[in-house]
DNA sequence: CAATATTTTTAGATTTGTCTAAATTATTTT
DNA sequence: AAAATAATTTAGACAAATCTAAAAATATTG
């Protein structure tokens, strides 16, 4: 196995960067990885080697890294623990969406299989995680059926439920709290003009009503 | 600052030998440490040097090292983290009181003070964990006002509860538990000399009653 | 109290993960 | 398509934390 903190990381951005490229087909570059993770380049080159002498990762070199299946597997299940953990900080302990990120980044290398099972059953098996993003199940798979939209898809007279976030860092979230975004808030296609454009469009949205006929 | 998980746990490591040596002045010597923490003495005296840079311990050449002010308060607050955690996987997600501590021990490394604070709240500000031994608060004072005495202080006609547990690892607690001892269980004298010696050795009662008339 | 035995430290090597600077490969431009 | 530019890797250094083997200090014993 050989898991570390740096390796884990690593995969996570993989996975993150992979499934932003166009799935686990995608190539990432290391400079990619090295500007999402803050390290240098030179760095993930390395650590991608690792990573693939571990079984985790295929390299190219000057073309980029992918995961492999058991890579894919390990990110999978770091991400669920990430989502479970925030649900647990946000649901439990009360913190705000926007402050759970750190913390869930250090408890997500938590290693026992026993202690994410019984969290999940504590939560009640949650399906989507404060910010809205789908928890990934035992066997790495989501159960992801809601159909989302991009600010940009919705037009005059529909109204949007906010059901997720692109990104993940405290700084973009509390910006958005600060202008009355929150998980379930309720915004019709004009209110959502006045959002600044960068914010509106890392807001994922579920159509609760419209006035357009025919297709969905 | 400059924590990281293995000076943590030398500090803790410091910490435990010191208590049982007599207190914050003793003097632990870098062999103690070393099988404590499972490594070869060399490595802890390098670490213990880095440890006196860092202003968490004092190292005197070929007597030993003790923690200073600073270090001491770093230990009382890794094992309050320690403590509380065991608490929750005991009492939240129903973990049996002998598998708690290698979780724990990763957990407790985890850095965010409002964490700690809100998880101590949860649990209803708990007085004790789940082996019976005091968690301390949040500036590293304990409310210990138990009165516990070794099994050897019973004598016939004594009836004790079982209150803690002098050393925390699986398998001395699951041997324990084969023996039919946990925590609240209550022994006569008697039924205390049917337990092995080492075995017996390694509690800690709290006196329910006894045939004993005059000081208690 | 001198000789021996034990404990502890120093010296130097190893592993992991990072860096900078230089070399190499790929891409873009004219 | 050759030259310039950009991206990526290799080479070599460094810090943290560990190890083994050897040296130094302390303790024990005859």
């Amino acid at each position: 196995m050989a898991k570390s903190k740096q390796r884990e990381d690593h995969v996570k951005a993989l996975y993150a960067l992979g499934e932003s490229l166009g799935g686990p087909k995608a190539w990432v570059s290391t400079n990619q990885m090295a500007d999402h993770l803050g390290v240098k380049a030179p760095s993930v080159t390395s650590m991608v080697q690792v990573l693939q002498e571990l079984g985790w990762a295929e390299h190219r070199p000057y073309r980029g890294a992918r995961l492999t299946v058991a890579g894919r597997r390990l990110a999978l299940n770091l991400v669920r623990k990430h989502r479970l953990w925030e649900t647990f900080l946000v649901e439990r302990l009360g913190f705000g969406w926007e402050e759970v990120h750190d913390i869930a980044e250090q408890l997500e290398h938590i290693d026992s299989v026993k202690l994410v099972d019984r969290l999940d059953e504590y939560l009640g098996c949650p399906k989507v995680d404060p910010h809205g993003d789908p928890i990934p199940d035992g066997k790495g798979l989501f159960n992801d059926d809601r159909s989302l939209r991009s600010p940009s898809d919705l037009v005059a007279g529909d109204v949007g439920r906010v059901a997720a976030v692109q990104r993940d860092d405290a700084a973009l979230l509390s910006l958005l709290k600060s202008h009355g975004v929150a998980l379930g808030t309720e915004w019709t296609h004009e209110a959502l003009q006045g959002l600044p454009h960068d914010l509106r469009e890392q807001l994922l949205l579920e159509l609760v009503s419209t006035m357009k006929h025919g297709a969905s």
